[in-house]
DNA sequence: ACGACTTTAGCAACGGCGTTGCGCAAGGGG
DNA sequence: CCCCTTGCGCAACGCCGTTGCTAAAGTCGT
């Protein structure tokens, strides 16, 4: 028996949710705000900033004297009161980062992970590391769980990896269930390029409703975040933006088909011709916006990242002239701000969201 | 003072709205199913069933007698008692339906438009058809509204029409501020691919969770559900599939781009070439459910459906053989069941969606 | 100096939601 | 005939946000 109807402990785990996202936004806010953002009164308020205060997530940060009426309190998120840690399983490394409530990265590390590596070798080399995490920094109390971010295709509902791309030992393999054993922590298991997304979405707050993070790392991705979540699509599979054609007849591509998006911007690389990759990205990006009208679009991954401003401008110029964008078709293009540590801290940042996000209802 | 908060009749709204799609979805139900598949107390859905019949949206169906134990009462959605108009407008005819509370089709017409034809033109036209809709068909107390899909940009949110391609006096248009004080009822405005996705989405229930509408019609779009809902971007511009570039260098579009799936696929259908010009399509139909990962792809537009097998027979062909797609990765592809009434009916189900389909809430 | 006014804040009572406990009715079996 | 299972509703309950009210803190005009 799912339960998919809403009651009153859904109802007030959403309110918290929406004060903790604008404590999470804001830094620092009082009373006032939260109702004129929520619609809530001013009482219903109190007694949620009650009950945060209780768990500690919040706290007071002074007052403010107004020029006429009583002082008013002032609060702010306790950002260091909670933390989750973050791991990226690419094919040879093995990154793992720490991340306090506000989405601040406060620790990270890379270890290269043995050639065809297992499940339990990886589950080992992540425990090796959570206790150096935990050597610098006190976890006590404060550890909401682990977040796992890696290559597909795999089952975000079910927690499995159906059968990771080139590597041998990862086909059907339950690895929450398995790695929450090992560990001792809840664990989430989801696509790097879906983590990474919501590492931009947590961090960015309300004004981040449609965005995708394209990632080009071994490999062209997609992470999408649409009307304000996550989307994983019907399979955990949304996202292989890479494969997609965009030249009908052109080369063969690993996949299977011709043309595709990564397989013609790959050659170009090879060729040394960074421009034309950059400028068939572009073509992809646009696409995208075309498809699902976007407003953020954040690039990342190692590949691009090395050469950043060639791919950032590409986009801005297709971006201008590719189509004749109207004026309120507006997109907000940015390089992820966190660097390579992007898909290790948005996994870890699922982590925070399960737990601190705003809640949704499952499905009929 | 925007309302995001959660509060009790949020929480009464929601938990009607999952037994009235349920409703809908099964036709005749007992109050156990319905606590089993919400995970409501029998209580609960005793006091919800209530209120419902007090509406006079659901009704007693009879008894069933078990082999063991007490009857059990059953109940069903009463279909007749709340219906909405749907407009189908596109450049040169305006489509209307009546269509009933489970998403049928009770009556539909066809009247063309006055070439460039002004926003009064259009109203004055679906007053008309309303009349006569209300003279076929007993509309009184059961008539919650109009809603209207037409050719973008436009703005949803606002209910403006931003500027309808080809059409001279449509710029910022506040089409439903206009058309809800002519008509005095209350009036929805989309994207036409929106509306029909909607219709489908509305017919099809729970299981139609990711999918698109890929509409051939004077154009290629198409309409997206994504997690149960409608996505419209962020601009409401979403869908805007058939500019999306499928050849590099490819012949140019009226959009300014080159090689967009639109140019290529009405190329090969102003040579003849139905099959290329389908194979095209399918190959966009592919890139869609790599990026997105839909679980149902519905064909349908005029120019689609006049040829509905070839197109189908091409998109099945490049589902099987153009990626090497796993068992797991099913897609249920069809032509939509109601023709080229889709939009407008669509349209019509947005306006007994907002009405008894199941709440969201405001984002922050 | 003092009352008027504005703003913040908390206590207490309230209405409404789903939940729980319990009694009652309807129908087979033993 | 009693017992059991199943369906169903009344009544009390807990908990949510809301409303009404009072008090406190501070500015400003007189």
């Amino acid at each position: 028996m799912h339960r998919t109807a809403a009651d009153l402990t859904f109802l007030k785990g959403y309110n918290d949710a929406l004060v903790m996202t604008l404590a999470r936004t804001l830094r620092t806010f009082e009373r006032t705000t939260v109702s004129e953002a929520t619609g809530l009164t001013l009482q219903a308020v109190s007694k949620i900033l009650t009950r945060l205060m209780d768990e500690g997530v919040v706290a007071p940060a002074g007052v403010r004297r107004p020029a006429i009426g009583a002082p008013a309190g002032v609060y702010e998120l306790v950002a260091g009161s909670r933390c989750a840690l973050g791991a990226h399983v690419s094919r040879r490394t093995l990154r793992m980062v720490l991340t306090d409530l506000a989405g601040t990265v406060l620790w990270s590390t890379v270890t290269p992970l043995p050639p065809d590596f297992t499940p339990g070798q990886l589950v080992d080399t992540m425990a090796g590391l959570i206790d150096e995490a935990g050597r610098a920094h006190d976890l006590s109390g404060r550890l909401t769980g682990v977040g796992i971010g890696m290559i597909g295709p795999l089952d975000h509902a079910a927690g499995t990896v159906r059968g990771a791309h080139r590597l041998r030992h990862w086909h059907d393999v339950p690895l929450v269930e398995f790695a929450t054993e090992a560990l001792g922590l809840p664990v989430h298991v989801d696509k790097d390029v879906t983590a990474g997304v919501t590492a931009e979405g947590w961090r960015r707050g309300a004004a981040f409703r449609d965005a995708a993070l394209i990632m080009v790392e071994a490999g062209v991705g997609a992470g999408l975040w649409l009307n304000g979540a996550a989307h994983r699509g019907a399979h955990t599979n949304a996202g292989e933006f890479g494969h997609t054609v965009v030249e009908l007849n052109g080369p063969a591509c690993v996949c299977g088909r011709r043309g595709c998006l990564e397989a013609v911007h790959d050659r170009a690389v090879e060729r040394g011709d960074l421009e034309t990759a950059a400028r068939v990205l572009a073509v992809g990006v646009v696409n995208l916006l075309q498809t699902l009208d976007l407003s953020h679009v954040v690039l990342a991954g190692a590949d691009l990242l090395a050469h950043g401003d060639v791919y950032r401008q590409a986009v801005e110029q297709a971006l201008r002239t590719e189509v004749p964008r109207a004026d309120w078709l507006t997109v907000d293009l940015s390089l992820t701000s966190l660097g390579e540590d992007v898909i290790a801290a948005g996994a870890a940042m699922q982590v925070l969201d399960d737990r601190y996000g705003i809640p949704g209802l499952a499905p009929l």
